[in-house]
DNA sequence: ACTTACTGTTCATGATCGTGCAATCTTCCC
DNA sequence: GGGAAGATTGCACGATCATGAACAGTAAGT
């Protein structure tokens, strides 16, 4: 008769799709984007595997997938063409840069969050500063920060009426922020400019983010490299405005030039490494509950 | 784990398909997954026992079958769980009190929606009325009609904290509701008597909903007859404000005695049926602003 | 322009699936 | 105790599915 005596050494054979599923998931979540070289690498399966999986995700509306890898899901229908440009190395990018500014989020503040991708990034890494109070117009933002509940963290929602990027703008929204007043605001923008400034293409959402530029003296603009050059329908701040612009090491020398002498401070995060694939070589899938 | 606690011992003799299902749904909930072979070495069966032991958890709904093994359950709601709990509690009367709340929302006005579960299923109801502009202090309600999103209709959230219940409420949601006039207003409650009103055990939201009460000459509540007799911790509106009161056929002759006298008009819908069975004949409010 | 990296299709292989049937076990009735 | 009805299990079979490799086409970076 077989012995069963090892009840727990049957563990080295191949994991099951849904568990590769959840792994990618929650990967996804946890970095924003992953790539499929990588995920090979973490399940120790083959890049077309991988493929499979994140075109099954996609289908079921878990994630992105774009080229070289999946990202978080936009959750837009239909609107302001190349606001995202569905790259991977743009999202890499976006989450190294809410990573730098994280960093920027003293606990105990009150912080202004506009809406947009990058500021969406933002919000997951700051879950753990204490003693937060923060102010958006972005329902998502809000969703990210309301999730994990903890007592001494208060969001705001401006209210108002929702665009399709789900930002929150109008009289609501106007009214709302100019009763308040912030020690640092984070706005993401969709293109800059040496004689625009900061510049988006909604005009809605530029005058709410205007709004919030003037509850603030420490404004932080977040912008990758490719927003350097673009300038969209309506202004909502200046170059000078920014006591800190955080983007990343694409920017073109003669940018940095310009950037350096107008804002206040000027970071640069690289891109190319924000977040050093952690994994360990014997994969083992049994421990991916946190 | 049940390991041998009886002298039939896994694998030297055949254990019980009740011994086995408690041994595959302790090893599934430990480790997240288990694959077919596995189990079958584990419980020296033969695959396809696993198998058939695997279907009958599935429909059990103990666990997920999956090609290659079994999963934890997915738990495949879109929604976030918390609030369903709560909504399934007189969900008949709720979606038929809604129901009937939904005929006296007319094209080309302005409401406003309080949160509450009542109001979250009127929200699903009005999505073809033509027109419309909504004010609402739920992130649920919005995003019920901000889903499909039409051009004729407007949706304005209050801003403000958010409570638990998912509620926006504070001194934002109070200041954008001084500045807005609704057509009609209809609100959820959590309690109502004859001495205390219309109550609610939250303090903030009952600040909230006074703002709503305050906007309107027109308030409609929506309450199944289980909140009669409940007294909540701040009352919101007395009986008299109510325009017209909602409720559904299980409500007290004496309850409804009362009612009939305070509010402006009573309706009484018969949950078991689809159709809301009105007391006062011309269901028909007065076309205020066409 | 070039180079590099990524993509999806196709096909072969092995694992897994469910059905039908026979063997075995359990139950219950006489 | 005998024995039949019913349930459970194992095995064999063809069908289905998952995976990885090769390869030609495509997109991104320089």
């Amino acid at each position: 008769m077989s012995e069963p005596s090892a009840p727990t050494d049957i563990g080295s054979s191949r994991a099951l799709a849904r568990q590769r599923h959840e792994v990618i998931t929650a990967e996804v979540r946890r970095r924003g984007a992953v790539r499929v070289s990588e995920l090979a690498q973490l399940l120790a399966v083959s890049d077309m595997t991988v493929r499979r999986d994140l075109e099954a995700l996609d289908d079921a509306g878990l994630l992105d997938k774009v080229h070289g890898g999946a990202t978080l899901r936009a959750e837009r229908s239909t609107d302001e063409p190349g606001f995202e440009a569905k790259s991977l190395r743009n999202t890499r990018e976006k989450h190294a840069i809410a990573l730098a500014a994280a960093t920027l989020v003293q606990p105990g503040t009150a912080i202004g969050i506009t809406a947009g991708t990058s500021t969406w990034h933002l919000a997951a890494h700051i879950l753990d500063v204490a003693n937060l109070t923060v102010v958006t117009n972005s329902v998502r933002v809000a969703d990210v920060l309301h999730h994990d509940h903890r007592s001494d963290r208060t969001v705001v929602l401006t209210g108002g009426v929702r665009t399709p990027s789900d930002a929150l703008v109008g009289p609501v929204a106007l009214a709302s922020l100019r009763t308040l007043h912030l020690d640092s605001v984070f706005m993401g923008v969709h293109g800059m400019s040496e004689r625009a400034g900061f510049t988006t293409p909604n005009l809605m959402e530029a005058e709410t983010n205007r709004a919030f530029v003037a509850a603030t003296e420490h404004l932080v603009v977040l912008a990758d490299h490719t927003k350097w050059g673009i300038t969209g329908l309506s202004s909502m701040a200046s170059l000078g405005d920014a006591a800190v612009l955080i983007t990343d090491s694409g920017l073109a020398d003669a940018a940095g030039t310009v950037l350096l002498d107008r804002v206040g401070r000027l970071v640069l995060v690289d891109s190319s490494h924000p977040n050093p694939l952690s994994l360990e070589p014997p994969l083992n899938l049994d421990s991916r509950r946190a």
